[in-house]
DNA sequence: TGACTCATGTCAGTATCCTGACATAGGTTC
DNA sequence: GAACCTATGTCAGGATACTGACATGAGTCA
């Protein structure tokens, strides 16, 4: 046979879920205790770095649906972790906004978080940490056909 | 301020989250059009490769849970893409085994998937790709904490 | 101005996957 | 053998994220 299909082995793509499993796997463990989900998480910290954030960008930032970054949105506004405009200065985009009370929940989720990092970080050189940072910077490009 | 965070922009993390999304995308658009899922095709490509697979052991290939992949394996039963014996001959594992069909269904899987992967490896050099293999196996076995 | 395209926020329904729980089989260890 | 631990298959309920759809605002183009 030479066509045997994709060997799981020896495939970049089957490792690469692995990798991106065992991550979230290890994020989930860590934030469980706080209460916080990975994509909950993830909405705190963008909002931390780049404030005024719509949905639509947070969605986009944290990899799902603009339709589940609302429901989220919704959640979090309720319980008063984060601000929104009732309406639009400009157009229907809502800038969101982290209370202090956001803000203090996302510090310790950001410790824990930087912590899982840190262990995966170790087992790495700095030379394959940036090889590994080209690298995946590539594989999103192919993938996404940017190239193209 | 020396605590920032985890800075989205230089984070390994977020940029693993970011390919392994990326890739996951491009296989559901290939995958789509045959009316399979991610998950479906990866079970069917694990029962190719190591036929007699049980339950569990799938479910831990796909990185998804036993009771995920048992509704899973019960809707690929009643339609014909694999079968299971009614009585496990020893213990309570029950092997499945891929159908004439579970295997025609899943060359053209396969060969979908086969191109996505080549594209993503197709940006990066022999020896990028040997890297890339190398650290990604070193991530996931830190973040399992294997190595203490 | 009007037609067209695109992006956004949001609602509803659905698919997917998970946690919790139970009974049961096999392998220790005493 | 008995007690224990672990792994398995399975059922039920709930959490999470998705697709489909709609109305609306902004930008483009004729």
């Amino acid at each position: 046979m030479s066509q045997e299909g994709v060997d799981l082995e020896t495939s970049l793509g089957y490792l690469l879920k692995e990798a991106s499993s065992a991550l979230r796997a290890a994020m989930e463990e860590v934030l469980r205790p706080l209460g916080m989900s990975v994509t909950h998480y993830a909405c705190l910290e963008l909002l931390a770095q780049r404030p005024g954030l719509s949905n639509s960008e947070l969605a986009r930032g944290a990899f799902v649906t603009r339709q589940t970054m609302n429901v989220l949105l919704q959640a979090l506004e309720r319980d008063g972790y984060v601000t929104r405009p009732a309406e639009a200065a400009v157009g229907k985009v809502l800038p969101t906004r982290l209370t202090a009370r956001g803000r203090r929940s996302l510090e310790k989720a950001s410790a824990a978080v930087r912590s899982v990092e840190a262990r995966m970080l170790a087992s790495l050189t700095e030379t394959d940490q940036s090889a590994a940072f080209r690298i995946l910077q590539s594989m999103v490009h192919s993938l996404r056909g940017d190239n193209e």
